[in-house]
DNA sequence: CAATTTTTGTACCCGAAGTTCCAAAAAGGA
DNA sequence: TCCTTTTTGGAACTTCGGGTACAAAAATTG
């Protein structure tokens, strides 16, 4: 029943994801939505309701995309340094051949809207939470096989190596080259 | 010659660092700023020009308080590994102590900014430059002391430094309790 | 095809953002 | 004291932000 919509709502989202992990959220403006998704004003706040909702649609997408790969590429069969190391220098990758800069779009937010927006907030740590845990598990799985210190606080560690990840994906925002960026993956895996 | 002013820049620039630091560059208007540096629009526009102007100053006067004074505790004499052990535990006392959870103005900056404002973009990037190499330095101390394994490279620990560093600083933003920050601090002074 | 429901585009609204203008005020110098 | 210079507060201005209103369009049901 009723008039059916002529654009791909998911698709929508997709493309606001694009455009807050590019911009922020205070820097992006309906206008920059509606010149980017493709469709009307009147479209976009029939379906989404505000900035804020598509947003959090748009973290959401994140989550499920992006952060998701990272989580899947960290539960692969295999020797546990070698993802590692595989994860990290893909993150890397990923971070310094985006023209845009744009970094980690659950890290931006975080620094943006976090004591600010519950909710936004709330998001962002649990995106950290199932990314610490897979850390976690790979260290425990690593310490089972014998190819990793059994002494070693695996929880502790899984949080070292969220913290780490982190702080690479703001430094790959002001970074020339992937120099430093590779000291830490080599200095990081030498150290666990 | 001419009336001098009324207020004290230097004050103001000190109050403008405040706003910034909590709310970024763009959730700050010019309003706040008025506001919160008890000076009128006039004032604020002949004494400073322009809020990104205002921005730039403010970020510079975070470098020469702030972020130099984490440099300073790095280059005290003692023992390093507890000299980094305290560095460390003193930014997460006043990460998780900030009512406001400000995190570090550099690192939002970075967030916010990079690949958007290159002179932003450079005076963040000359920060954690200067707090990477203090890192460096404190680490070849403690290795000709004899405390630090003279196997590591110190440079590659040290950019893993400032990279730990920066994530606990985001992730301070996220987090309840101190926990996760404290496992950190002890996977990496264990590590290194 | 009439009735109903939903979408779409456009026009519009209100307030705020970022800045400029300007006349009045306050200092120092001739 | 008059002149010059600079600061000050506030009004004014222009553009934009975020959102609503609404009539026309396009589908569904019977």
């Amino acid at each position: 029943m009723g008039r059916p919509k002529q654009f791909d709502p998911d698709a929508a989202v997709d493309r606001a994801m694009e455009v807050f992990w590019r911009k922020g959220y205070a820097s992006t403006s309906p206008q920059d939505l509606v010149d980017e998704l493709g469709i009307g004003r009147g479209s976009l706040y029939n379906a989404f309701g505000s900035k804020r909702a598509l947003f959090e649609l748009a973290l959401g997408r994140y989550r499920d995309t992006q952060a998701a790969e990272l989580v899947a590429i960290l539960e692969e069969p295999g020797p546990v340094k070698a993802r590692l190391r595989s994860a990290l220098e893909l993150l890397v990758e990923l971070d310094l051949g985006d023209a845009g800069r744009r970094g980690c779009f659950a890290v931006n937010t975080a620094a943006e809207l976090a004591g600010v927006d519950p909710d936004a907030t709330d998001l962002v740590r649990r995106m950290f939470d199932r990314t610490e845990a897979a850390f976690q598990a790979a260290i425990e799985e690593g310490q089972r096989a014998g190819e990793l210190d059994r002494a070693r606080d695996a929880k502790a560690t899984g949080s070292l190596l969220l913290t780490t990840v982190v702080g690479m994906r703001v430094v790959a925002k002001t970074v020339e080259g992937p120099e430093r960026l590779h000291r830490v993956i080599d200095a990081l895996l030498d150290a666990i």
